[in-house]
DNA sequence: ATTACTAAGGGACGAGTAG
DNA sequence: TCTACTCGTCCCTTAGTAA
C-alpha cells in the first residue's frame, strides 16, 4: 500500500472531506458553518475552524466569504483524494476475501503411524470417494515454532472440510478425520514486508489432515497427497514448508 | 453521516488498520514489527508501537508475542470499522454522482424583454424542435444573492447543455442561447444542515437560459417552461425559489 | 450571527534506552 | 534484534474574545 504523505491530514481533516461529499459538496457551495463542522468532528468550533482552513491551504476545498459565513464545496483535488482512499480501501478488502490460513513449519519424522492408518480400509475408500485420489501411504508431518500459528491451527476446526468418518473394527475404533484442500511450498524467501512468495517452486496440491485422535496437539499438521509429498517436492526434514489452506 | 466517536481513533490507526487488511491480516497472524509500521505511517518507531498498542486495547487488533516479536491480525471488530468506513465513503461517493448543482435566488421583474425574445420566428422554431415545446412568451428572471451561487452560475457554461443557434435578420444579429433542464420550486425550508428538502410544493420542470448577450450578468438566471411558471407554481416577486440543473 | 486570533494547557511524537 | 517505557519538546485543542 502506498499512501502519499499529506502535511496537515488527519483523521478531522478526512471526516470533514467526506462529510461535506456527502451532502453534495461537489458541485454546489453549500452554507454550512465551522459550528455545525465542530459537531461532526466532535470537536470545537475553533478545531473545525482551524480544519477547514488547513483544508483550503492545502487546496482540497474552496471557500466564498459571503458576509460572515462560507460557501464551501470539494476542489477536484479534495473529490480526487477521497476516491484514492476508496480505492485503497476496496482493494484491501476485496484482497482481504481471497485472502487464505496458511501455516509456516519445519518437516519432522513421523512415527510411521501415518502409513498404518492410511492403509486401513475403513478410510482408504472414504479419501478415495471423498478427495478423489488413495493417498500415499504416510503423512507429511509439519512442526509449527510460531505460538500465532498454532492457534490459526486451533482455528482449522471451524472451517469448511471435507469429513471422513470414523469406524470400528473387532479390535478397536478409529475417530473421525477432517481434511482441508491445500497447497504445500518450500519457504525459500525473504520476508519481505508481508506474504509467502515463491521462486520458481511448483507448488504441490495436498489435504492437511485433522485426527479426532490427534487434533489437540496444535503444533503438529499432518499432510497427505496422491504422491510422497517429499519425493516429488523434493523435500527433506528440516526444511521450512508454507501450507496454505484453499477454502 | 454519522460518525462513531472511537476514543483513540486517528488516521495512523486508520492506514495501520488498513495496511494490515490489505496484506492479509484478516486471517492471518503476520509478523510484522512496529519498525516496518513506522515505515507505513511515516513516523517513529515509538509512534507506531503505541498506535499497535491502542488498537490492541481497542480490540481492533490481535496481537500474539513469539520471542521479541508479534504476530498481528485484525479482530472481527477490526474489520468491521474499516468496513463501515468503506461504505460511508462507498455512499458519499456514489451521491455526489447524483447531485445536481442548484441555485437559490428571489424572483425579480424582468425588462418585459423575454416576451420579445421567445415570440422571435429564429428562436421559437429552435425552441420547440430541442426542448419539445414553444416556451411560455416571457422568461422568469431569479435573482441570485449568495456570491458562490454566482459562481456556480459562471460554472453552467461547462455544463452540457442545448444549444440554440443564433440568427440575423434585416435588422441585426441575435446571439446564441444555452439550455439547461432544471426544476423550480419555492424555497420554504429551514436550512437543515444540507440540502434542500421541499415540502409538499411542486417542482417544475423548465429550463435555465444562458443569454450569449447577457452571459456576463453572474446574478441574474432567466427561466423559462411550456406555461407561466407564475402562474402554475403560484409564486410572485419576491419570493425564494430553488432551481435545480438536471444534467 | 459568524470566523479565527491569542494564550495556555494537555496530549502526541520521538530520542534515549531498558529488558 | 525486538517492544515499549520515560521524559522533553512541540503541536494541537480549546476558552476567551475581537472583528
Amino acid at each position: 500500500m502506498m499512501v502519499k504523505d499529506r502535511a496537515n491530514f488527519n483523521y478531522f481533516h478526512f471526516l470533514i472531506l467526506v462529510h461535506l461529499l456527502s451532502i453534495g459538496g461537489r458541485n454546489n457551495y453549500l452554507e454550512i458553518t465551522s459550528g455545525q463542522m465542530s459537531r461532526i468532528i466532535n470537536r470545537s468550533q475553533q478545531t473545525a475552524s482551524k480544519v477547514l482552513i488547513d483544508l483550503e491551504r492545502e487546496n482540497l476545498i474552496e471557500r466564498v466569504k459571503n458576509n460572515k459565513k462560507f460557501g464551501i464545496r470539494l476542489t477536484e483535488e479534495g473529490y480526487q483524494t477521497l476516491q484514492e482512499i476508496y480505492i485503497m480501501l476496496k482493494k484491501s478488502i476485496d484482497n482481504s476475501k481471497n485472502n487464505k490460513i496458511f501455516f509456516k513449519g519445519k518437516i519432522v519424522t513421523g512415527m510411521g503411524e501415518g502409513a498404518y492408518y492410511m492403509s486401513l480400509e475403513g478410510y482408504k475408500k472414504q479419501f478415495h470417494d471423498k478427495l478423489g485420489y488413495e493417498p500415499y501411504p504416510g503423512t507429511l508431518n509439519v512442526r509449527l515454532e510460531d505460538k500465532h500459528y498454532m492457534i490459526s491451527r486451533k482455528d482449522l476446526i471451524n472451517q469448511p472440510s471435507i469429513h471422513i468418518e470414523g469406524f470400528k473394527n473387532s479390535d478397536r475404533t478409529f475417530g473421525w478425520v477432517k481434511c482441508y484442500a491445500a497447497t504445500i511450498i518450500q519457504d525459500v524467501n525473504i520476508n519481505h514486508d508481508s506474504n509467502p512468495v515463491s521462486k520458481n517452486i511448483k507448488e504441490m496440491d495436498v489435504h492437511v489432515l485433522l485426527l479426532e485422535r490427534t487434533h489437540h496437539d496444535n503444533s503438529l499438521i499432518e499432510v497427505i497427497g496422491p504422491q510422497s509429498i517429499k519425493e516429488v517436492s523434493n523435500l527433506k526434514n528440516g526444511d521450512t514448508v508454507i501450507i496454505k489452506i484453499k477454502n
